[in-house]
DNA sequence: CGACCGTTTGAGATCCTTCAATACCAGTGG
DNA sequence: CCACTGGTATTGAAGGATCTCAAACGGTCG
């Protein structure tokens, strides 16, 4: 149902360097292009649901993602946001372990699982790749387990602050491309406290905010303490 | 210091189907055995910590580990108790993530940085089947990540308690080989915490305990129930 | 038997949540 | 231009789940 045809004959320029092709060949590389598709999301939609069948895999091209898991009661906790240049859907088989929207407009690009397995087969560098990439989305999630299990509200939030700014390339000043909810829903926390959290750090000089969405670091030496980098310990 | 050489050239029958093995050639699967070292680690051991360097691969043949992260000021979060079969510092390249300690005395195969690596290149199957085994504690995490960030000390503990009956292939018995202090730096709890939810369990006659290492399910649908087993959602 | 270590139980404090009201902001229609 | 509306964020007050501190209990091992 999307332009297949139209992508795979003239593939936009920032696709033939995409995450999953780094480091392989150029001939590789474009042999993984011709099995990709675009696919494009509005803000809100969804990719797949958990429990869908995992009939592909994705690569973030543009915007980002929210991914969730829900209790039966509807509590919800968002496992990541991947954005430009993350995979999802990694399980090589089965079913999505969970719901992924779009958080904001997004492109995606989609392998199908078939050519991609048959593509595994042919190109000894790629599940060595694959193998990388999903060892470092698993360091991320242990990190984010000492998050949620032992870190408080103030620490989460300024772990988190830290993490965007981190993933946005910028020292000092960060967007906040999602809601108190869904910054509630990924550190394990209610909308309010995340709000009076931010409020606190103001109020300590630590970040400023010249919009609910934008932070800017005031007091850096107190955020990473606060995030407890790892370094540190 | 290990007893490398007796092992290589006298390797004992169970080590000769080792769980990266499954589903590789049985050739293969020699090439595999032949660069592997067994190590033994005595009950509280420290087999590595975080951020050692990273110069091995290692599987559990007997006993079970325990995977930690620390925060600066000594508060620990479980990342997991690794058991027979399981693999560990499966971070590709660069330093550990976690601490492993011996949680019974345990028995462990290594496979060296260099060889292994080297293997890489020579076996095709090696890296997708890596790759199959992280993706699958990925999945696990994320699933520890919705236990930490979203459900109550009892929905924790029940889970837990399942998750432990699940891995020992009992239906509704189960024996705790950890410490309560290990329980809740693995669920986010203190420790009080958990010896009062397992109370409040007894006392609700959903389970049983014949010692305080040993559990009974009486009530599995309220166990279930309160697990929140991901098919009911 | 006594010491030791882990577990349980109790009481009080704390952090975070819940419920409820208010504030803010962008978009819409009068 | 401004009031209105809907959605999100902030703030307040009260309650509750979990934590901390402290003491008692229980099993194991010399």
């Amino acid at each position: 149902m999307q332009l297949h045809v139209a992508v795979v004959s003239a593939p936009r320029p920032d696709i033939a360097n995409l995450a999953v092709c780094r480091g392989l060949g150029q001939k590789v590389a474009g042999q993984i292009v011709a099995i990709s598709s675009l696919r494009k999301k509005r803000r809100g939609e969804t990719l797949f649901a958990e429990g869908d069948m995992a009939d592909g895999i994705y690569e973030v091209v543009h915007g980002t993602l929210r991914l969730y898991k829900l209790l039966p009661d509807g509590r919800r906790q968002i496992v990541g946001f991947p954005s430009a240049g993350h995979l999802l859907g990694l399980a090589p088989e089965g079913a999505h372990v969970y719901t992924a929207e779009a958080l904001t407009d997004v492109t995606l690009c989609r392998y199908p699982r078939a050519s991609f397995d048959r593509l595994l087969d042919e190109m000894p560098g790629l599940a060595r790749r694959l193998w990388a990439v999903t060892a470092d989305e698993l360091r991320f999630a242990q990190d984010q387990l000492l998050l949620l299990g032992r870190k408080t509200a103030t620490e989460k939030v300024a772990t988190f602050l830290r993490m965007l700014a981190d993933q946005q390339g910028s020292e000092d000043e960060v967007d906040i491309p999602m809601t108190r909810n869904d910054m509630g829903d990924y550190l394990g926390l209610s909308i309010e406290t995340v709000s009076r959290t931010l409020t606190r750090l103001k109020r300590a000089k630590i970040i400023a905010m010249s919009a609910v969405d934008h932070v800017v670091f005031l007091n850096h030496r107190q955020v990473e303490l606060l995030a407890g980098s790892q370094r540190n310990a």
